[in-house]
DNA sequence: TATTGTTATACTCTATAACTATA
DNA sequence: TATAGTTATAGAGTATAACAATA
């Protein structure tokens, strides 16, 4: 097991972390709210616009319970940024899908989340790659998933 | 103004990012949840616990409306890990400070914090200065301030 | 008049438990 | 029986507007 460190360099990379995350759900948050959605209806329409998917699939993916998942995509479904599919292979399961207007509001919500590419363009591909290295690291094997 | 990079390497670190940022979110929560309180409790309780302040200054650090804290507050206090005190130079003013329970349970919630400091043992003084300073160069002007 | 904190209200997100349709 | 999705309910966080006490 790692030994936990106290020492100042490691403190103030773990503050400077903890402003970095402090910035990334900052930005997230009005990128959302420009559209007029929460932080958590942008996030479903986010993961839908990669993959439509069973309303369950998408609690996983948040980390929450399904029955919270039928309110968030009523909200969206109201708004006519999503739809509800039935699932050929299983009558139980709901496909939720972006509709092509939800796919453009998708596209452009990512396009403004500049917090995390635009200072990297401040950086030499040098950097970047030592950067990309230390965070590897950081994460261990728990590096992003596509499951 | 700083062009967007969209290559491979910038999009890695970028998604490296977003993994660290959730996986922060994710300990805080768990680590309040093992003290029975929510997100913003926690917040609320580990700023005052640096600094007993007005209720209106925890809700410009928490950049939310003044009404909300009232009721956060409300439920620490209750809870009896924060208590109001009068402000003797102004007598709208309200001070809210942590408890002896509520600085023992905000020093516990920092010790358990260790998804930020455990990976970082990981890598050399040399890699952690490393990392500092991309961090800050990543921040620019707005790194951690102290207001 | 302006400011501090609160209250009232409405909406969203959250977990829990019970329900339905289907497997 | 088990699973997918929903509904009902209650608690918490959020913004807005209106209010009392104080400056």
């Amino acid at each position: 097991m790692a030994t936990t460190r106290t020492d100042p360099l490691t403190l103030e990379v773990v503050e400077l972390i903890g402003t970095v995350v402090a910035r990334y759900y900052e930005e997230y948050d009005e990128a959302a709210a420009a559209h007029s959605l929460t932080g958590a209806q942008a996030r479903v329409l986010g993961l839908l616009s990669l993959e439509p998917m069973p309303m369950r699939k998408i609690a996983q993916k948040l980390k929450c319970e399904p029955s919270n998942v039928t309110g968030i995509v009523d909200r969206l479904e109201t708004r006519g940024l999503v739809e509800r599919r039935p699932d050929p292979a299983d009558r139980r399961v709901k496909l939720a899908a972006p509709t092509e207007k939800g796919a453009q509001t998708a596209q452009q919500l990512r396009d403004s989340l500049t917090f995390a590419r635009e200072p990297l363009a401040e950086l030499s591909d040098g950097d970047r790659a030592m950067l990309r290295d230390l965070l590897r690291r950081m994460l261990g094997d728990s590096a992003p998933r596509h499951d």
